[in-house]
DNA sequence: TAAATCTCTATTGACTCGATAGGAATTATG
DNA sequence: CATAATTCCTATCGAGTCAATAGAGATTTA
């Protein structure tokens, strides 16, 4: 289960998708729009700025904008910044890599070699999924409305 | 990533998988062939026989077999009792769903959407993955040796 | 210079995780 | 029937994580 950091940082981002090429906008404005503890969500975007997803601009009229294009930020992306790896073990884990301990042969090992299936059946999706799409699936939705 | 003991537990059914049509297999000795600490074993032993996935047996001579054949148990039915849904959200978990308390419409929910597919594709190799597979990978493996 | 905003670190309480302990219940066996 | 062997169950522990809040510091604009 993702934790409640991954599902607002999720939000977060849908609603800045939603103003990218606007101004920054204000933390609390997201929070607001995202209905995110506003606290909260400040560590949140600090998090995804060091990673690379948002970009900010501090001081009076200052706020968080994307540091990419919606296309390229995928959910997995985001998901890895807030809730580590999407990997089931760290021996299969492409971004945190580790070897365990007790393991004799990774190539023979009948534990990896399924959850490796799981990983890279789960990465496919969460990579193609991208704030792009996400934002495409809400405004189809509200037009209906 | 999965737990400890969902590690312990994939460990212990491979072994007990491979002891399959034979009699009730210790505590101990599980603990023994499969390198996890023996107290802790039994708490999982418990749980997953309580799911249904082992069968036990007390007293003198007794001890713990699985409860299905290996082909109709899977990495997921395991899974899931060691680290509960496969889902990344309660909405789209089969197994323990409900709803977000926030969500306006799940049917045009964009996260909602990216996850289901993630839960789809991670639960269709999970559930495919058996430990009448695993066990083969072993074999295999050991014939080379 | 002051106001507005992001930045950073600390703290809190509740919960989970991994592990251990020990007694209760059950069963086979001599 | 007594005893030994085994699973069953619940409690406990320390360390860590999670969700949230707090508040002082740094930066920028007006």
């Amino acid at each position: 289960m993702l934790s409640q950091k991954g599902r607002y940082a999720l939000h977060a981002l849908i609603v800045l998708a939603e103003h990218d090429g606007e101004e920054p906008m204000m933390i609390a404005d997201i929070a607001e729009e995202a209905g995110v503890p506003r606290k909260f969500l400040e560590q949140i975007l600090l998090e995804l700025r060091k990673r690379g997803i948002l970009r900010s601009q501090r001081g009076r009229s200052g706020g968080y904008q994307l540091a990419k294009a919606p296309k390229d930020i995928s959910f997995a992306d985001i998901i890895r910044v807030t809730d580590g790896p999407l990997a089931l073990a760290p021996c299969v884990s492409v971004t945190a890599y580790h070897r365990c301990e007790d393991c004799e042969d990774e190539k023979t090992c009948a534990i990896r070699k399924a959850l490796l299936l799981a990983r890279d059946a789960t990465a496919d999706v969460l990579e193609s999924q991208t704030l792009a799409s996400a934002i495409v699936t809400r405004r189809r939705s509200s037009r209906k409305n």
